[in-house]
DNA sequence: TCCTTCATGTAACCTGTTACATGATTCC
DNA sequence: GGAATCATGTAACAGGTTACATGAAGGA
């Protein structure tokens, strides 16, 4: 279904676009909520054809298809934020991680967060170039809101990382 | 891969268990960072045996089976927590949502808005509680990290739905 | 006796990833 | 002519959810 929804935003985001055009909004607009490949999306696409809620307009060289949202589309697509609570069951391997680290060594456990810190912090410095580069153009509002959570989400887990990595360190010096 | 790996985690925190055991531990302690039901876990403990990370040791009342974790499984948990690079792809129905907000009429985006920040209340209130009862009881270090991540997690989701609305509603205000 | 909990399993289905496959167009 | 990019697709597999199915043990 969120495959379905995140094609639906992206097509009353930017318009009319191909399958291949949406591949690229993917990585570049929403890879930081939802992530899906071309072998996803193509399929995903005539499914969504098939059921009315969106329309192949033109066909263009290579093959091209550019697809359009239709009326039921977007009424689809408004009841589904209107209506749907959202999940908020939380997977991450990291936060697996997260729980299994008091079986390491403390030296252990703090050199993995110390990476960790690292790898959030290059991450922190991507998104607030994109940021940088939003604000100042001001397009669309699109991506605005799930940009600034990205930004939190990033600094927050680079925080916990950082913290616990002393805190490790600190009770290992303690009674090592 | 991360089922496996959780599975190992609750063996080496909890000791000697059965799927059925492994069920009620995932919803008590893991559920934070990862979810599975008793349709997947139990065909998990089976391979896992069958490939020597865990061994049946007891066979109890009612077709109960007690799983021990082997030196196998264990060197295979401690390279995995060592070597593997965590994935750091996130896909949050939540983030979806927020990306699409700015379609909304402003007051229907913060009515949504408010109805996320109580139920992260409320989410935060029973994080809390359990975060109080493993503090006081000292039993073990397992989960207290990722505890600790899944507070600031929520605390992250919560400020982030407050800040949003506001923001939205004050925008609203100023050019209605 | 009946209900609840303990206990394990399978089957159908949906979602997502990786890899394979093909061909047109454009630019150098 | 050759490489990069545009463009669409399928197949095999891995991971996860929902529903179905069964039965033993314990307590009211």
């Amino acid at each position: 279904m969120s495959l379905r929804i995140a094609l639906l935003g992206l097509l009353t985001a930017a318009g009319p676009a191909s399958g291949y055009d949406l591949t690229k909004l993917f990585e570049s607009s929403i890879s930081n909520a939802w992530q899906a490949r071309h072998s996803q999306i193509y399929p995903e696409l005539n499914k969504m054809a098939a059921d009315g809620l969106v329309t192949v307009e033109e066909e263009g060289p290579r093959g091209r298809k550019t697809y359009t949202i239709t009326e039921e589309g977007s009424r689809e697509l408004r009841a589904w934020l209107l209506t749907k609570a959202p999940s908020r069951l939380y997977r991450s391997e990291g936060a697996l991680r997260a729980f299994l680290l008091p079986m390491l060594e403390p030296d252990e456990a703090v050199a993995l967060l110390r990476a960790e810190v690292t790898a959030y912090e290059t991450r922190l410095a991507e998104l607030e170039t994109i940021h940088a580069a939003k604000s100042s153009q001001k397009k669309s509002d699109f991506g605005v809101y799930a940009l600034d959570l990205g930004l939190r989400q990033t600094r927050m887990m680079r925080d916990w990382a950082l913290e616990t990595a002393d805190r490790i360190e600190e009770a290992s010096r303690n009674r090592p």
